[in-house]
DNA sequence: ATAATAATGAGAATCATTATCATATCTTTC
DNA sequence: GAAAGATATGATAATGATTCTCATTATTAT
């Protein structure tokens, strides 16, 4: 997706939901989309010093609930942001347990749909609807080894 | 593996590291074990109202440090505890997005060992150890529907 | 333009989690 | 089996990421 259809397809998303999109948020999708990978709040706004922390957790909240980002949860102790698989493409993460960085892969078609087939039929059993999925790799990093 | 085993198990676990098998993280233990799901501090706290909140909180830590036990965070704002793979078995979780709520499952060892195998070569193109992996379905609960 | 509406940023407030520390409990050693 | 040494406990205070507040600023509609 070219830059200009990510803020395409954000300024749609925002819009729905009567909200504007703002030079903040602007600036806020960019950092997201050249990054290619979940930052923290600090990172962000170290991307991009125009930025506040304050208004950069409102904002991403606003473009989580427009499902424009996706918020991860890592055990360390910050939340990480990125855009979303409408926006990017399904994928999942390597992390480093030790300091929390990310890096995005994807598996192979076949086995991503084998997954989805299991995870659907296991979700039956208990009676959840599912929606999405999540696979993580955890390991250490090159330069936490 | 049986409630004694498991006591064994986490015995050693912990005098390796120098702490003992208290009363009060045997307590803990027995709730995480019979729960046969993750836990957040208050639920453990509700199962058993002889545990104290600050007190879990350090023992699950203590317990987390020794291997015993392993810190789930889902995206609501309690951290979730659980048994080790070490004590259970290898699982994944379904997980509800509305309430947090958690429910184990396995996936088909065929599936596993593939999964295993792809995780493996992404981790290598970008010089990861992978020592782990998660995988949870998210969706909502049969409550929250 | 002007009025109406939404967004911003600085700081205060919240609340899960951690740290502190005096007391209690367990383990050795004699 | 009592005293000394070690670790564990629990009540409370401290921390810090995130959220809230609100006066000011920017955007959109009339």
């Amino acid at each position: 997706m070219t830059d200009a259809q990510t803020d395409e397809k954000v300024a749609a998303l925002l819009h729905q939901k009567g909200h504007r999109y703002s030079t903040v948020r602007r600036r806020l999708v960019k950092v997201l989309r050249t990054a290619g990978k979940p930052l923290t709040n600090t990172q962000i706004t170290a991307s991009d010093n125009s930025l506040v922390q304050s208004s950069v957790y409102r904002n991403l909240n606003v473009l989580e609930d427009a499902g424009a980002v996706t918020r991860i949860t890592t055990n360390d102790e910050f939340a990480r942001y990125e855009l979303t698989e409408h926006i990017t493409e399904h994928h999942h993460h390597i992390i480093c347990t030790r300091c929390g960085d990310i890096v995005d892969f994807s598996l192979p078609s076949v086995l991503e749909d084998s997954l989805n087939l299991s995870l659907r039929k296991a979700a039956n059993k208990v009676g959840f609807d599912i929606d999405n999925h999540r696979l993580d790799a955890l390991g250490t990093c090159v330069s936490c080894q």
